[in-house]
DNA sequence: ATATATAGGACTATTAGGATACTAAATATC
DNA sequence: GATATTTAGTATCCTAATAGTCCTATATAT
């Protein structure tokens, strides 16, 4: 069980896209090229980021992508729900077992505390700290190499 | 992204073991039955539950599985990795992209603490948790139907 | 108008999970 | 010790999800 590839190329692309003046549009293709990752796949997972409110676009000559919020505002749970829908959930399989618990069942009930836990964390974390940390921490070597 | 059927099963064949004198061998054909899941498949998350030390067996006649240890000191978290093999990861795609980060990214370092978190939760409840607060909340109805 | 850029759908490939079937090995019991 | 019983282990199939590509439609700045 794992967080999919689309959910790590979004983070990428969006701590990429705070680098960009406010206002200003990235196309797709520079995107790609700086943080290495297929173009037409990535533009896919723009798409969702643009559904889920944290992307904007413009079509168009001169169009391209740009943060809707500040980069503060964007936490990795906001990707993970744009990207994958939702945090791990517990899916019971009531129907093919003869189980009548139609409420208040405490399998489901620890794997909900469980993943709001989980929530809380990815909510307290921002693509902002993201940035910053990476500069912060002078991984500067290629990073800014490919994200600069 | 979910956990898989496979955990489901194991937790509900485990709870119902709860409910066998301990010494006892039960055998997967009844099992199965009890909790109405594809035999040949609990067969199989069985073995991985053997592998993971929570469950022991017993070839040949009369033989079948038995908990390894007391059903207060098997939790939710112990079930997950033992099918799953882990929480939910953060699977770094870094040879695909051109990043040179060998440690502490602030990516992964973000994710790792969500999975720490919901490990702490899930490790909080044990299957004996689960059992009685099946019984407790009343939803005997076919819950006792099927494992009693 | 036209060049340029995203939107969106169709499509393929690869991988993981769910499920089944069959063979080998262990053991209680007679 | 022979045998019936029962799990272990493996090989296989099916299905669904993920990863990734490509082509066409649509919008827009100039």
């Amino acid at each position: 069980m794992k967080f999919s590839n689309s959910i790590e190329y979004a983070i990428h692309g969006l701590v990429f896209l705070t680098k960009v003046p406010a206002g200003k549009t990235t196309q797709i293709t520079d995107i790609a090229m700086a943080i290495n990752v297929p173009e037409a796949y990535l533009r896919k997972v723009f798409q969702q980021l643009v559904r889920g409110g944290l992307l904007s676009s413009q079509k168009g000559a001169q169009g391209g992508f740009y943060l809707t919020r500040e980069p503060e505002g964007i936490s990795l749970k906001d990707v993970v729900e744009a990207i994958d829908g939702s945090l791990p959930v517990y899916g019971c399989m009531k129907d093919r077992r003869n189980c009548s618990i139609t409420e208040d069942c405490p399998v489901k009930e620890a794997f909900e505390q469980a993943r709001l836990k989980m929530g809380e964390v990815l909510g307290a974390t921002s693509i902002k700290d993201l940035h910053d940390d990476l500069l912060s921490k002078r991984h500067v070597a290629d990073w800014l190499k490919v994200s600069a």
